[in-house]
RNA sequence: CGGGGAGUGGCGCAGCCUGGUAGCGCAUCUGUUUUGGGAACAGAGGGUCGCAGGUUCGAAUCCUGUCUCCCCGACCA
C-alpha cells in the first residue's frame, strides 16, 4: 500500500485544506481571477457545473415552473423595502453609483463626477426584492397561482473570507421564487423543491445529505422557515448544500405580491425561494475526492468514458485510431443513468500514461487505454477511477474484449454512481455520534476527535429567541453549530443537552463549511 | 475586518538577513535513443522577481503604501 504512487502531493489526511485545493488545481477545474474572491471556472469545472445544471433544472421544470431572467441591478429603493432582509444583506454588497469613467489626468481612470447615478444600483446578492416587484404586477387574482418561477443567474455578495466554490464573492446559482395562495400551499412547495434538492444531491451528485429545518438563528434573512440539506465532508465537517425557504408573507406584503380571492377579496401571497450553487461543486470535490484528485460522478461527468489511444507517431497509429473510434462509436450509442454515454475519445498528441494521470486527477469515471497489442487481441485495458489501484500498488487495470467493454459501459458507470454514493453514505453514518447527552460530553467528544470529529445528534428542547441565543453560544464556544432539525428522525425520548428540559425533537451538531 | 504566513518563467521552490540587473526541479520545445505503462540523454525557449512610490551610482534584496492568495478568528442564504 505505502508504495503507491499518488497523483497528488498533499493527501487528505495530511492537510484536508491544501488537499482541496490541489484537487482544483490539479483537476483544472478553477483558478484564481486577480479579483478578490472571484474566481475563472474552467472547462472541467465548468462542465461538471453545466451538467448539474442540467439535471437539476430538468427537475425544476419536472415541478412545475417556468425559468425567466431578472436583471443584476437591483435599485436601492426596492431592495430597501424588508427590513430583515436588508439587514441580513447590507454589510456584504457591492453597489453601482456612476455611469461612466474619465481621464485623472495622471494616465488612469475615475468615475466621472458629473456621472453619478440619481439612485444607487446593488449587485443582486439574491433576488427576492426585485421578483417580488414582477410578482406584484404578474399576480391579480387567485386564478394566477400559484406562480412557479426560477432563474439561473450569477449574484455577489462581498464575504470576508472566500473559498474557491464553497464562499466566493461571485457565484452561479438557480433562485426559484413562487407564490401562492395560503401558507400551506406555500409551505408544501418548500419542502418539496426540499425534496427535490434531496434526490439531486443523492442521485446526480451521489452525496448522501440530511434534510431537515435550520433553527431559527440560521434563517434566511426575511424568512419564516428555512430548511436545508447538509451534506458531511471527508474531514468530518458539515456543508449547507442547499436551502428552501418560506418567506410567508414578509414579501408579498413588501412589495405588494396580493390577489383577489375567491370571495372578492384582496390577500397578500405566501411565497417561497430556494437555491443551490456553485457551492455543489465544493461538496463534490469533499465528497469524492481521493488522494488522486477528484471523482466525479457519472451522472455530473462532462465525459464519463475517456479512451486513450496509445499514439506512438508510427503509420500503425491510424489503425489504432480507427480501433479506438469504432470503440467509441460503440460505447455513446448506448445509454447509461437516463441518458446517451458521454465519451471522449482524447486524440490529442502525448503520451498515454502521462494523458491517463490527468483524466485520473480530473476524476473521469473510466479510462480505457488501447494500445497496439490490445488491438491483435482485440481487448483493451480499462480502469475505473472508483477502484483505481490494485493489492499490488499498481493501477488496477482490467482486460475486457473490445465488445465486452462496451456492452459493459451502462451498466459499469451505473455501478460506479452508486458505489460512489455508498462509499460516501457508510463514512457519514459511520462519523455521526447519538450517545452524547450532556455539554462535557460534548466538550470532550469535540476534544478528543480533532480530524475527524463527524456529527453529533442530540436532543434538545428546542428553545427561541434569548434562550436560543445562549445555546449559539455555547455551541460556539467548541466551534459548533447546530446544522438542522432533521426531517424522518426518531421522536425525542430524553432530556435537552442544553436546557435538560424535556426535549422535543433532534438535532444535528457539527462543525461546519 | 483582526492576527499570522506568502506572492520570483505554466507549476513547486531557492536567492532577500550581509543591495552589484536571476537560479533549481518539474513541465514545454527540438533532436536522438527508447517504448505496455507517470522514459533516458543532449540542446533550447520562457521571468521588467504582485503593483506603485522611496532610499541608492545600482533594488528580487532595504523603506513606505497598496493589491491578491493561504491559515486562524469574527462574519456568513
Amino acid at each position: 500500500m505505502s508504495n503507491i504512487r499518488h497523483a497528488l502531493s498533499v493527501k487528505r489526511a495530511d492537510d484536508f485544506a491544501a488537499w482541496y485545493q490541489e484537487v482544483i488545481s490539479a483537476a483544472d477545474m478553477a483558478e484564481e481571477s486577480g479579483v478578490r474572491g472571484c474566481m475563472v471556472i474552467k472547462p472541467w469545472g465548468y462542465g461538471i457545473w453545466e451538467r448539474i445544471q442540467r439535471l437539476m433544472d430538468d427537475r425544476i421544470k419536472a415541478t412545475g415552473h417556468d425559468n425567466c431572467y431578472f436583471p443584476i441591478f437591483i435599485p436601492l429603493s426596492n431592495f430597501e423595502r424588508e427590513a430583515a432582509h436588508v439587514e441580513g444583506f447590507a454589510k456584504e454588497m457591492a453597489v453601482v453609483t456612476h455611469h461612466r469613467l474619465i481621464a485623472d489626468g495622471k494616465g488612469g481612470l475615475i468615475p466621472d463626477p458629473e456621472a453619478k447615478l440619481e439612485e444607487p444600483l446593488v449587485v443582486r446578492p439574491t433576488s427576492e426584492t426585485i421578483i417580488g416587484d414582477a410578482m406584484a404586477r404578474w399576480i391579480q387574482s387567485w386564478r394566477d397561482l400559484p406562480l412557479l418561477t426560477n432563474q439561473w443567474a450569477n449574484v455577489v455578495r462581498w464575504e470576508m473570507r472566500t473559498r474557491m466554490f464553497l464562499r466566493t464573492s461571485e457565484f452561479l446559482w438557480q433562485e426559484g421564487h413562487t407564490a401562492h395562495e395560503n401558507a400551506a400551499d406555500a409551505q408544501e412547495h418548500t419542502l418539496r423543491m426540499l425534496e427535490v434538492y434531496r434526490a439531486c444531491a443523492e442521485d446526480d451528485l451521489a452525496m448522501p445529505v440530511i434534510a431537515g429545518e435550520k433553527p431559527e438563528n440560521e434563517r434566511f434573512p426575511g424568512a419564516v422557515e428555512t430548511w436545508s440539506i447538509e451534506a458531511m465532508m471527508q474531514d468530518g465537517k458539515a456543508l449547507q448544500a442547499g436551502t428552501s425557504h418560506y418567506l410567508g408573507t414578509n414579501f408579498a406584503k413588501a412589495s405588494g405580491i396580493q390577489y383577489q380571492d375567491r370571495e372578492g377579496g384582496q390577500q397578500y401571497c405566501h411565497t417561497t425561494s430556494w437555491g443551490v450553487s456553485t457551492r455543489l461543486i465544493g461538496g463534490v470535490i469533499m465528497t469524492h475526492g481521493d488522494d488522486d484528485g477528484l471523482r466525479v460522478p457519472p451522472a455530473i461527468a462532462p465525459h464519463q468514458v475517456v479512451i486513450l489511444p496509445m499514439l506512438r507517431d508510427q503509420p500503425e497509429d491510424a489503425a489504432l485510431l480507427e480501433y479506438c473510434e469504432a470503440l467509441r462509436a460503440s460505447i455513446s450509442s448506448q445509454f447509461a443513468l437516463g441518458e446517451k454515454i458521454r465519451v471522449l475519445l482524447d486524440r490529442k498528441p502525448g503520451k498515454a500514461a502521462t494523458k491517463r494521470w490527468d483524466w485520473v486527477r480530473k476524476g473521469a469515471p473510466v479510462i480505457i487505454e488501447v494500445g497496439g497489442r490490445d488491438m491483435e487481441s482485440k481487448v483493451v485495458s480499462l480502469l475505473r477511477r472508483d477502484r483505481l489501484w490494485a493489492e499490488n500498488g499498481k493501477p488496477d487495470f482490467a482486460t475486457p474484449s473490445r465488445d465486452e467493454a462496451a456492452a459493459a459501459m451502462p451498466a459499469m458507470l451505473g455501478d460506479i454512481q452508486q458505489s460512489l454514493f455508498n462509499e460516501a453514505a457508510q463514512r457519514r453514518d459511520a462519523n455521526i455520534t447519538r450517545d452524547v447527552t450532556t455539554m462535557d460530553a460534548l466538550a470532550a467528544f469535540y476534544a478528543d476527535n480533532q480530524r475527524y470529529p463527524g456529527w453529533v445528534e442530540v436532543q434538545w428542547s428546542r428553545p427561541t429567541g434569548a434562550a436560543l441565543d445562549a445555546v449559539v453560544e455555547k455551541l460556539k464556544a467548541l466551534k459548533l453549530t447546530v446544522r438542522n432539525v432533521p426531517l424522518g428522525a426518531m421522536p425525542a425520548d430524553g432530556a435537552c443537552i442544553f436546557t435538560g428540559e424535556p426535549a422535543v425533537e433532534r438535532i444535528y451538531v457539527a462543525r461546519s463549511y
